[in-house]
RNA sequence: UCCUCGGUAGCUCAAUGGUAGAGCAUUCGGCUGUUAACCGAAGGGUUGUAGGUUCGAAUCCUACCCGGGGAGCCA
């Protein structure tokens, strides 16, 4: 693709050159006969310099009374600066401006202080600043060593349906979707039923999509809607699953490193915390993460789930992520396959990220005998009808095979070391957030 | 859903029962190297909504609305 103008992010090969940059004014400083335009065009941001006696007075003028995030286009000579933030300067030579914001109506969100709520609400010209710009490649960059990693490893993208008429978990946590005829559907709240079905056809699969929750939390770790994505192997176990997780999330976090230094710098990320992030990462049981917290004073007894503030007590023993298994049957899934020594735990795993970014990845191996997975639905009183095509899957060729789940968010939260989770969706759909 | 804090100028905040104010933004003026530029001036208010107490309410009380933080809930 050829643009007839330079985008910001590749100044440096034009040094000397006469270019023509189209962005948007992000700030403007001036002094009486010389003006600095701060131009931002979705790649980078540079600072121009405007000096009136080099200018026609119609274009100086035109610079010098720009309002905030106008549109413009601006030719000018690029030159290596000191100075300069970004190592480069555009010398005005002309301008073009395409829409400029009117005085009475000002862009709203102004390089000062904004509070939460305000900056939601503004949520679509947010996304516009420094910050945003910088969670929002971090962000990509996640989603893209996401991809390359499993694309790379002999998966196949296999992605499952939004709708879906059975509930994983009861239907509590699902949001009703009142539209087809004859039976209930919902939006999903994880692909992993097919994803089973899917691995059974192309051995490894992953789906990568959003999902559902309609859970009322209100914390900094949850949204209503978020991404996640699932990878589902045949012939599998849970250790291969602690391998694959491992994997994936060291890759993520050496492409991170390796291409956007620029962006965690903005973040003010501290980089060493993630340069930490080698396996092996430390692997410990239920039953140990339960004595761990007993020993840090947390009231938790053997058999119960852990709360927030318990993975954040039990990652801050680590430097870097850790993997807790085999969890009591009775806090997991119906699907999870039973230690075979002890079948009162769960073949479960779960990876809980340092710094108090919690859970960011759950998974383990399902149960492939038909018969035990019948009782189980029957246990967990879930309609046996829905499930039929499920139970296919033991009926014809059944084979242990195991996967697990990533969410997104919490994800790149971790990686720029965000307070919230609301900042890694470009527009975060919470309990009482669902505009812009 | 519960606990807790808050809602005052476009924005961020101050005014602790007695004349509603500052910084930023906007407008006008000044400045040739500014880095959230700076200096001078101006305009800008039904103090979330409704009711109550009081001579007098942004301030105290009640209800409701909206939001922040936390809890619970949560592959």
């Amino acid at each position: 693709m050829s643009l007839a103008h330079v985008r910001i992010a590749d100044i440096a090969q034009h040094d000397g050159q006469t270019v023509t940059l189209a962005g948007w004014l992000y700030n403007l400083r001036k002094s009486g006969k010389i003006c600095f335009p701060i131009l931002r065009d979705g790649s980078g941001i540079i600072q121009c310099v405007a000096v009136k006696a080099n200018l026609p007075e119609e274009t100086f003028e035109a610079l010098k009374n720009l309002t905030q995030e106008s549109s413009v286009k601006i030719t000018g000579k690029v030159r290596a600066e000191q100075r300069a933030t970004g190592g480069f300067e555009l010398d005005v030579e002309s301008c073009e401006i395409l829409q400029r914001v009117p005085e009475e109506t000002p862009y709203p969100i102004t390089p000062k202080d904004h509070g939460i709520d305000f900056l939601m609400d503004h949520r679509h010209l947010w996304l516009r600043s420094r910050r945003q710009f910088a969670i929002g490649k971090v962000r990509h960059e996640v989603i893209k060593a996401t991809r390359d990693y499993f694309d790379e490893n002999g998966f196949t993208l296999v992605d499952c349906p939004i709708f879906t008429p059975a509930a994983c978990e009861g239907t509590t946590t699902l949001f009703e979707v009142d539209y087809f005829e004859d039976e209930k559907v919902y939006l999903t709240q994880s692909g992993q039923l097919y994803n089973e079905a899917n691995a059974m056809a192309f051995g490894k699969v992953y789906c990568f999509g959003p999902t559902f929750r309609a859970e009322k939390s209100k914390t900094r770790r949850h949204l209503t809607e978020f991404w996640m994505v699932e990878p589902e192997m045949a012939y599998a176990t849970l250790e291969d699953v602690k391998e694959l997780a491992e994997g994936l999330v060291c890759f993520i976090v050496q492409r991170v490193l390796a291409n956007r230094r620029t962006e965690l710098a903005i973040l003010e990320r501290d980089v060493s915390k993630l340069e930490a992030i080698t396996g092996p990462f430390p692997r410990i049981s239920y039953d140990e993460a339960v004595k761990i917290l007993q020993r840090k004073g947390s009231e938790i007894e053997w058999g119960s789930d852990f709360g927030g503030t318990d993975e954040t007590l039990l990652a801050e023993e680590f430097d870097r992520p850790v993997l807790v298994e085999k969890y009591p049957a009775q806090v997991k899934a119906f699907y999870f396959q039973p230690d075979s020594e002890r079948p009162e735990l769960a073949l479960g795993v779960d990876m809980l990220a340092p710094e108090g970014y919690g859970e960011i990845i759950g998974g383990g191996q399902r149960i492939h005998d038909y018969d035990l997975l019948l009782k189980r639905i029957e246990e967990h009183h879930l309609p046996k009808e829905a499930f039929d095509w499920y139970l296919d899957l033991r009926r014809f060729g059944s084979v242990p095979h195991a996967g697990f789940g990533m969410g997104i968010e919490r994800c790149v939260a971790w990686m720029c070391g965000l307070e919230h989770i609301r900042e890694t969706i470009a527009y975060p759909r919470m309990l009482y957030r669902t505009r812009p």
